[in-house]
DNA sequence: TATCCAGATGCAATTGAGTTGCATATGGAC
DNA sequence: GTCCATATGCAACTCAATTGCATCTGGATA
């Protein structure tokens, strides 16, 4: 979606105060080149031809969480994606995800189809951290 | 937050076809006094004085949310929540939830916060089920 | 009220996402 | 190049949730 040169992840880790190890670089890479977030199997499987093991994916992704450069979604099938945390460089957009129930096909939704502002809802202010539509594909 | 009898309890079994065993009719009656969604942990627990055993509840859980009258909520934490079907006892619109990140409280947010309509995505025409939304609420 | 069997249950084994422990390897500061 | 805090690989582990299978029972029927 970005996709953002080595030398920029190298940056972009340095500045989070993480080492800019092979394995993490090629993490921002993939997902920086990803149109949906993707789940740790996912990842894992791509990194596996560079000799990372699946722990490490693990670790790492929680890691680039925390140093908030991914941002981490449960979509409501129990396990974790992740994304660029400026995956639609609009500046770090909330935006909302779709899943299919049948073929668990993810979309990113830009904004403008629906907006995840905070909302005011029976006189309570409420801090919206995740827009999450679940519904039917076009192809299923 | 309905309180339903054991005998509307048996009633509504029955209308899904599901026999109307004393697992059940105790699992509908626990989640209908409880005012938020439960984990199969948390039903378990309660039902073991029943001498019911936690398999039957995963199975029951599962089979009431497939009878749709219990739904199933995922919360963010990786665990399953159920709740009545009828909860609000609103019609039953398609209308989103709000789900607090951190104490699980869930309310209903009005359409005209939030649209649940079909989505036109990137050339796609998707149907939308569910809307959630998830974040901090007031008091947390 | 007794019979019967598809559906429900109990118990044990299994799955699978995700984590932890520990010995080894390496990024990058000096 | 040296050094060590950090990162990695590998195996063992956790824990929610599922599955296999023998046994039991709700409730329809007679
Ligand atoms: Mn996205
Ligand atoms: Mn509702
Ligand atoms: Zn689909
Ligand atoms: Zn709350």
């Amino acid at each position: 979606m970005n996709d953002f040169s080595p030398a920029v992840m190298k940056t972009l880790l340095k500045q989070a105060g993480l080492r800019a190890t092979p394995a993490r670089i090629a993490t921002l890479t993939l997902l920086s080149q990803s149109s949906k977030p993707l789940s740790h199997a996912e990842v894992s499987a791509e990194l596996k031809n560079l000799g990372v093991d699946k722990t490490t994916v693990y670790r790492n992704l929680n890691d680039l969480v925390g140093a908030n450069l991914l941002r981490r979604a449960e979509l409501g099938d129990h396990i974790w994606r992740f994304e660029l945390a400026n995956h639609h460089d609009e500046a770090c957009s909330l935006h909302p995800h779709f899943v299919c129930i049948d073929c668990g096909d993810v979309f990113c939704i830009d904004e403008k189809y629906l907006q995840a502002r905070d909302f005011q809802l029976e006189n309570q202010n409420v801090t919206v951290k995740e827009i999450l539509v679940r519904g039917h594909c076009n192809n299923c």
